[in-house]
DNA sequence: GCGGGATATTTCGCATACGAAACTTCTCCC
DNA sequence: GGGAGAAGTTTCGTATGCGAAATATCCCGC
């Protein structure tokens, strides 16, 4: 679905605000289904590429920690672990310090294969962004970060008053 | 999991870069996380307050046109539709037409909570763009067209590639 | 008017994805 | 040092999300 978050409105000045939008999500879902589309090939799925390719640059790391960098919840990770796990490519070990801890390692089969895949074609966008003018890059890193910052700010207000809006309740 | 389509390269000039992408894949994640969050307060999902924005502001559309507004799959938006009928949100009917197509409609229901939802919850992207001083607006706009285009270009030239290095298959 | 390709939708199998609850282990405070 | 609470992981239930195959219908050419 995405849930697209823009509704169509029927205001003529926010045109420039919706090609923005469209822009973002565009960029965010075409690297999506590159990511997608190159996993395939390799037999994987791309949250399977994408962990693959962590593991592989830091050399095994706990489940939370594996989460945090795929953005993604624990319990979303323990599954992506266990299919990984059941085709070999990863290994569980429990951290002998603190055995709350689930260690998470490439196997051999699993690094080979992480070796296999090539990074360049994660890389689209990267490679975009270098082909843009410098100052281009500059201004979009600036512009973004405040807008960033400004969601932020909005999505503190909004969730204020997300709790008054909340009576008319449904199904 | 939301593949982050990054992963870590040592190289020290791109920390402007990946910067970039974090702003990008926080925007998009963040107005769909809100969207969720809007959307629990009222007993449904995102996409189903997507559908239902949708369908209140085209007054009834087809599956497959329902889908396109979406960004999703026929096979996706048939399930939402299904929970949505069982919640008795919308209506299903065959097109008189073309008996292939089937048009979804709110119900009175459906048509009551939707006008119940606020929209402005939904544009928090919006609101923080017109914080954005407008020469901001308009730079940011350019670069990320320009960007998007450089995207597209490496997208086909890559998956001209992708096709050759699909030798090493695995599980 | 009929046969074959195109179009719209659904079904099926699988992999994410999340939140809440259950469990284990750790930590800190008294 | 013992218990309360915190932290890390898994389990469970539900909803997306996709592609491939099955179904139903349309449409085009002949």
């Amino acid at each position: 679905m995405p849930d697209a978050p823009e509704v169509p409105r029927p205001d003529a000045d926010d045109e420039d605000d919706a090609r923005i939008v469209e822009a973002v999500i565009y960029l965010y879902t075409e690297s999506r289904r590159l990511t997608k589309e190159l996993a395939r090939a390799f037999g994987l799925t791309g949250p399977q590429v994408t962990a693959l390719k962590l593991l592989d640059a830091m050399g095994g790391m706990s489940l939370s920690d594996l989460s945090a960098r795929m953005s993604a919840r624990n319990s979303t990770v323990t599954g992506i672990a266990d299919r990984m796990e059941r085709d070999g490519l990863v290994e569980r070990q429990r951290d002998e310090n603190d055995r709350r801890v689930v260690r998470i390692r490439l196997t051999p089969r699993g690094r080979a294969l992480s070796r296999q895949i090539p990074v360049e074609s994660m890389e689209v966008f990267g490679a975009a962004l270098r082909a843009l003018d410098p100052k281009d890059r500059r201004d979009l890193r600036r512009i973004l970060r405040r807008l960033s910052d400004r969601v932020e700010e909005e999505v503190k207000k909004t969730e204020r008053h997300l709790e008054q809006v909340a009576e008319g309740d449904a199904p």
